[in-house]
DNA sequence: AGCACGCCGACT
DNA sequence: GTCGGCGTGCTC
């Protein structure tokens, strides 16, 4: 009588729970938590799920299914994993399946598909209906089909009821196939024959191959070859060095003087010719330097607040050969790697192969190598580069993170689950592995700056720019004015013209920042007021002057631009608002002499869209750069002297609390693009208040007035990082569903939090994809217990979701909302 | 989330 | 009469 064995899995759907599997015992003794496990789910489906617990103990609700079979050989996810996952899905308030399909490469999970076969026996064929019959015959011809197949064979959509009635008269059987999306690559090596190991058959051979020269040089070309290294011999790498052709080659395997064989190879590689030593600090940056590693003594976390071009790349490096030096891993987090090309080759510069870049642009397969190697902790594996879903890979001995530009709203995830915060998981791991943590910026997120303050963190400044370059100097021009003396040419003020002249003059480059794509955001009917809008969204379509579309930035739903107002049919329609694609336009038109480019979403959609079009401008093709907020990530251009901000005002009446904030940010990393050399450079600010507060501040780059100033509003509108923040959204496509849902949810909640709780209130656009939406915001002081106030939360969702009237309604949980 | 099951209106 | 619409409920 042998005892069951049973193993818990998470499935990658957002169920709330795990699941249970029956195994053998044999499986038993292989199964360790963190494997694979390919596992039938509900009738149909096939998953690959992540084992967390081998045991005993049968359930007593239900029989357990058997598992299908064990995919990996070691576990592919480690503990720490394991429990960071838990951690993740408790903290935002999410399940762990959701966590697992975010945190593996697409090619760990499976896909499985329906294959319908022939049954060897014939069956009566009068006995068929119609369709029934042409599936049938189809089989005759190709012994296996997919249900795509038969959709197209049938014409129509639903072939189950088919399918079903042809297996219950025996004429076929269905099967799940499974496929891993993960191939290793491989490689052609070639080898000499091994009855030419032997000298005297050699010789032999060589005397023969007199008359064929071609053929004995690639044999003298392979041995050259492998004279100069222990590696195996690429087939490819023979055909080059004896610069003969394939078909020599494979005349030689032929004859079976060479034979081919396959080797599993990397595609994840490097060729970094040579590894440069670290430059050598000045002493502001060594100071820094010394703080740093002196914290860390006593504090998990600390806070590198470096102005814009103070060198706080060169100090990530100092630290970095340190703690690699010891033995440990590095991660080092980014707000968005395809921005950052710049940066990476600077660092494989120094640190040559032992240099990951986890992207999520890579192919599946280069991913699970990656992923491969850090679990292995290879030596090419040792610092690992990414973005926020950098924080999931599978570390094994994490000595350091670091994390550059953390004030970077991009390092929270909105969409889909898990929503969480790339900077304050990889705190929690960095707990898990007893790592530190350093967060870099020069315009800390407020949250930050006030753990640092509070002592929390450890805080290093660093005000110094690389090279005593100053800072560059910021103008504010009033639009208002501008306009009234007639001052404005479109949307230049003559100050901002006359500069970009000068700039021009000088042969030096202009960047202008427009936190709006397309041409204008609205059109407007000047006979009756009406402009379009969108079928799918509650908001106005965006006029695009290039392909003379209106287009919605929501769903991408769009139209060609209208000569008549769709409502009174009057030709008189008029453009409000601007856009990037305007202001290249009158760029155009005002410098025709110079080369303008713009950057955004539209432009730089494609592959390597943005390193097209920063190349252009690195190299000096490009004279103006015209752009969206992608302008402010990390670029680096040593000829830039002047960057206007076309209009400063659209940023702070953003309606967010964060707005003020976000605006000083992005604003100040704007500026920071101007004068990385020894001219100083300048920025100018277009905005009808010039007075306003956040403005002034930039202009003198008084990050702590900002943040002095900031931290009292949240104080005194409790906010972040006085209180946290959950926000929820409700969503259906029946507006009165949402109304009653969000109302209900609303009221429950207020009955425990009162006061905390906010809303439900219609955001800004309130339909988007015919969906709408409502929020609730609770905000949690501090003092109140997280986790108690998550299980209230927890369960006044579980009772929503058993309320008929609420059946299909949408609730998303944000935890931590940005 | 999928996906099957089940019950009601537009067509061969 | 079927096809296919999407509401409901379950998945170890």
């Amino acid at each position: 009588m042998t005892t069951p064995y049973f193993i818990d899995v998470i499935l990658p759907i957002p169920l709330h729970k795990e699941f249970t599997y029956r195994i053998s015992e044999t499986e038993a003794n292989f199964i360790q938590p963190g494997m694979r496990v390919a596992v039938q789910f509900g009738k149909t489906k096939v998953y690959a799920a992540i084992v967390t617990n081998v045991h005993q103990t049968p359930p007593e609700v239900y029989e357990a299914k058997e598992i299908e079979h064990i995919l990996d050989e070691i576990p592919i996810v480690t503990q720490k994993q394991l429990a960071l996952w838990t951690w993740m899905a408790e903290y935002y308030l999410c399940s762990k399946g959701e966590v697992m399909r975010a945190a593996l490469p697409g090619a760990f999970l499976l896909e499985s598909e329906t294959i319908i076969n022939k049954k060897e026996l014939t069956i009566d064929e009068s006995d068929l209906k119609d369709d029934e019959f042409l599936l049938y015959e189809a089989l005759h011809y190709q012994s296996v089909l997919r249900i795509q197949e038969i959709i197209d064979i049938l014409g129509k959509k639903n072939v189950l009821p088919v399918i079903k009635s042809l297996i219950e008269k025996g004429a076929i059987t269905v099967q799940e196939e499974i496929y891993e999306q993960y191939k290793p690559k491989l490689v052609r090596c070639v080898q000499l024959h091994q009855q030419y190991r032997d000298e005297d058959n050699l010789r032999a051979l060589l005397d023969q191959m007199n008359r064929a020269p071609k053929q004995k040089a690639v044999v003298m070309h392979l041995f050259t070859l492998q004279a100069k290294s222990e590696d195996p011999v690429k087939v490819n790498e023979l055909v080059k060095a004896s610069n003969t052709s394939s078909a020599v080659i494979k005349a030689l395997v032929d004859k079976q003087v060479l034979e081919v064989y396959q080797l599993q190879t990397d595609r994840v590689q490097y060729h970094s010719d040579s590894v440069e030593d670290a430059k050598q600090l000045n002493p502001y940056q060594q100071k820094a330097l010394d703080e740093i590693e002196h914290s860390f003594t006593d504090k998990e976390v600390c806070m590198l607040h470096g102005v814009t071009s103070s060198g706080k790349t060169e100090i990530y490096v100092q630290l970095i050969q340190k703690v690699i030096q010891q033995g440990k891993q590095v991660l080092y987090l980014l707000p968005e790697i395809a921005l950052t090309t710049q940066l990476i080759s600077r660092l494989q510069q120094y640190f040559g192969e032992q240099l990951t870049v986890y992207h999520s642009k890579y192919s599946v397969n280069e991913r699970v190598e990656a992923w491969n190697n850090i679990r292995d902790n290879k030596s090419k594996a040792q610092i690992i580069i990414g973005a926020r879903s950098a924080i999931f890979l599978p570390f094994q001995d994490l000595g350091l993170i670091i994390v550059d530009e953390e004030h970077e709203s991009t390092f929270k995830q909105y969409d889909p689950a898990p929503r969480y915060h790339a900077r304050d998981t990889a705190i929690v791991i960095a707990k898990m592995f007893g790592a530190k943590v350093l967060l870099g910026s020069a315009t800390p997120a407020l949250e930050t700056y006030y753990n640092a303050k509070q002592g929390k963190y450890a805080l290093v400044e660093l005000t110094r720019r690389h090279g005593n370059v100053l800072m560059p100097e910021i103008n504010l021009v009033d639009l208002k004015t501008k306009y009234k003396r007639k001052e404005m040419t479109g949307h230049f003020s003559d100050v901002l013209l006359e500069n970009i002249q000068e700039a021009l003059k000088e042969g030096e480059q202009v960047i202008l920042f427009q936190n709006r794509r397309g041409y204008s955001p609205v059109v407007e009917c000047n006979t009756c007021g009406h402009s379009p809008q969108c079928p799918n969204c509650d908001v106005s379509l965006t006029y695009h002057n290039y392909k003379n579309q209106l287009r919605c930035h929501y769903c991408g739903y769009h139209m060609a631009m209208q000569q008549q107002c769709m409502s009174c049919s009057s030709t008189d329609l008029s453009t409000k608002g601007f856009g990037t694609e305007q202001i290249e336009k009158e760029l155009v038109d005002l410098f025709p002499d110079h080369v303008i480019a713009r950057m955004d979403q539209d432009t730089t959609r494609g592959k390597h869209g943005y390193e097209k079009i920063i190349n252009r401008f690195e190299q000096g093709e490009v004279h103006i750069l015209v752009g969206t907020q992608m302008l402010s990530k990390g670029l680096d251009f040593r000829n830039v002297t002047l960057v206007g901000i076309m209009n400063a005002d659209n940023l702070l009446n953003f309606p967010d609390f964060r707005a003020h904030e976000r605006s000083f940010q992005l604003i100040q990393q704007v500026s920071g693009r101007a004068g990385r050399t020894e001219k100083r450079g300048k920025v100018l600010v277009q905005t009808y208040n010039p007075f306003h507060q956040i403005l002034q501040q930039v202009s003198v780059n008084d990050y702590s007035g900002m943040f002095k100033d900031q931290i009292e509003e949240r104080h005194q509108y409790k906010y972040p990082p006085f209180f946290r923040l959950i926000k929820i959204t409700i969503k259906h496509k029946d507006y009165n569903k949402v109304n009653n849902a969000a109302g209900w949810l609303a009221k429950s909640l207020r009955n425990v939090f009162k006061d905390n709780v906010l809303g439900p209130e219609f955001p800004p656009i309130a339909r988007i994809r015919n969906q709408y939406h409502k929020n609730i915001l609770i905000k949690i002081p501090q003092g109140q217990s997280l986790s108690k106030t998550k299980a209230v939360i927890k369960k006044i969702n579980t009772t929503f979701s058993s309320i008929k009237d609420f059946s299909g309604v949408r609730v998303i949980y944000n935890v931590d909302n940005q």
